[in-house]
DNA sequence: TTGACTTGGTTGCAATCGCAACTAATTATT
DNA sequence: AATAATTAGTTGCGATTGCAACCAAGTCAA
């Protein structure tokens, strides 16, 4: 049975597992939005957000998915420019903005969304189906930790 | 009992969470290396293969790792720079250099090392110790996955 | 051998990132 | 009300990245 080296182990460092991890399953995706879309990843992730969740601010998207502001703030305008979505004023705050999707951002999220839930899938399948619930569940537990 | 969706859902997307967990694991350690050494993630990456696995041309941690060749590259001209590594040229090829860690590289390595592994051990604590190894399997499957 | 092809490693360049500084609007303090 | 402290979002800039092009050494094939 293998235990904990003494010495460190690079190769069982989480932080580094889980980028390889991330790296390695993002890829492959990526190549689909870069190549139908011109989209970045930063891009992508905003758009999912208000297809999924609806029309939201800035701010709700940097709180519900950790990006940092800056690159929302670039993915959004470049969103805008590409017709993906659309700023309305907010009426309770002069500062911020609604953001929503036009109808060409919404095709495209329909169109990624489901290609992503097979990426998904498949994903899901080398680790098994249950192991999979468990394997959200232990990166969710990442995610929130202190 | 939490089910499948039908429609796509970004918060399960495996890429976005592990991408999520990633960051999460890698940016408290990161604070470590940037502050004491002024590294870069690459830069700890590759002083910790060549610390871990001794000496070793570029091609080599390359298929270890990963890691972008150019990435690589520039990491142990950095390295070199701060006189973390050394190069030597290969007897067997005229091409590659053998890249070894200098006294003050295995120093780094030695402190780096330590944090590193009180780091992961407090990662898998917030996972459970059973868990954890558990982990380590599916994310090397996702990472060895076609 | 000579020439085509591959491979280890570096470099140029455009794009992206992260952080700090900034503007403008809101809230808190007095 | 006036001013200080926050907050939403943007921008400037240096550093990092990714990709393609490149150089030099090695391998292959005739």
């Amino acid at each position: 049975m293998t235990r904990a080296p003494d010495r460190f182990d690079l190769e069982s460092f989480l932080p580094y597992l889980l980028n390889q991890a991330a790296e390695a399953t993002s890829r492959a995706f990526q190549a689909v939005y870069r190549d139908r879309y011109g989209m970045t990843r930063t891009q992508w992730r905003v758009l999912a957000h208000l297809g999924q969740f609806g029309a939201m601010t800035a701010r709700d998207i940097c709180a519900r998915s950790h990006i940092e502001k800056t690159k929302v703030s670039r993915a959004v305008a470049a969103l805008e420019g590409d017709g993906m979505l659309a700023r309305a004023p907010s009426p309770e705050d002069g500062r911020a903005e609604i953001l929503s999707l036009t109808a060409r951002g919404r095709a495209a999220y329909a169109e990624l969304g489901n290609l992503a839930q097979a990426h998904d899938r498949t994903l899901r399948g080398t680790v098994g189906p249950e192991a999979s619930a468990k394997l959200d569940e232990m990166l969710r537990r990442l995610i929130d930790a202190p």
